[in-house]
DNA sequence: CTAATTGCAAAAGCTTTGCAGCGCA
DNA sequence: TGCGCTGCAAAGCTTTTGCAATTAG
């Protein structure tokens, strides 16, 4: 279910119109994952007159509000996806940069495991796989950072 | 066994001051694991006289001639370590900053049973676990980043 | 000797902050 | 109307690059 004007109000955010443009950008993107830049650069391609800081802000609280997740992949690429009932992790494409997820129980319950036995009370975690897609259109499609 | 010099002139890699100081703090290193900046400062404590770009350049070729592994963590916080024989994954304590390494054989196996799933040819992957360790003088020393 | 390496300073990302004005409730 | 929100510009951080001087082999 899409996120509503009254969940922002809830989280105690008015409902403005880069916050309602930027939920409808990452609810709709093909792959629902959106750095900033990404974010910013289709706003204003699309007429939008939105700052760079906006974006960040509005990201920022809107993970902050458990609205979205932001994952830190390598080379220093974060994006952003609307968070979603079950945890996933993600699998990225060096070529050219499609995530996938997947969701894996086996590794779920090893990662606790882990955790317990090393004494640790774990609060989150990251996996993220990385490598070459089978995708025939994706042969470097200079996607890559 | 420790990098020897001529693991570096085999990596095509003179044998320098800087390299070697480099190489010395990351194989002594109580958690062998050290962000750029750490290392830089330790290294400007002990009088030597080298640049941070230096520590970058060093770290960084090192990285691609397989002697060290670089993380990201999460805030954005890289950090370096010797590269080992086996693979291994990190847990990171969010209150002192302490990383721990584990392995876990079926996580690992897993992960490449879901890449083959999904039609990936697998080149690496990252798995950090955050949480709050158990040690007793942990207790936010304020080494959060 | 001479190409690799270094320190310094400047630049290049990415992200955050300060501020005056605008707009939702 | 009032406080939150926004765009802009400037600042902060981490990392990279340009360059002249230095050094390993």
């Amino acid at each position: 279910m899409p996120i509503t004007n009254q969940d922002l109000r809830k989280a105690g955010l008015k409902v403005t119109l880069p916050r309602i443009k930027i939920l409808e950008l990452l609810e709709s993107a093909t792959d629902h994952h959106l750095s900033a830049e990404d974010i910013y650069k289709t706003l204003l391609e699309q007429g939008e007159d939105v700052g760079l800081a906006t974006v960040y802000r509005v990201l920022t609280q809107f993970e902050a509000a458990g609205i979205i997740e932001r994952h830190h992949f390598e080379n220093n690429h974060s994006v952003f996806e609307i968070m979603q009932e079950d945890h996933h992790d993600h699998i990225v494409c060096q070529s050219c940069g499609r995530v996938m997820e997947f969701t894996n129980p086996v590794i779920e319950a090893e990662q606790h495991r882990v955790a317990a036995e090393l004494g640790f009370e774990l609060t989150g975690h990251s996996l993220n796989l990385y490598g070459y897609c089978s995708k025939p259109e994706c042969k470097d499609s200079g996607r890559r950072k």
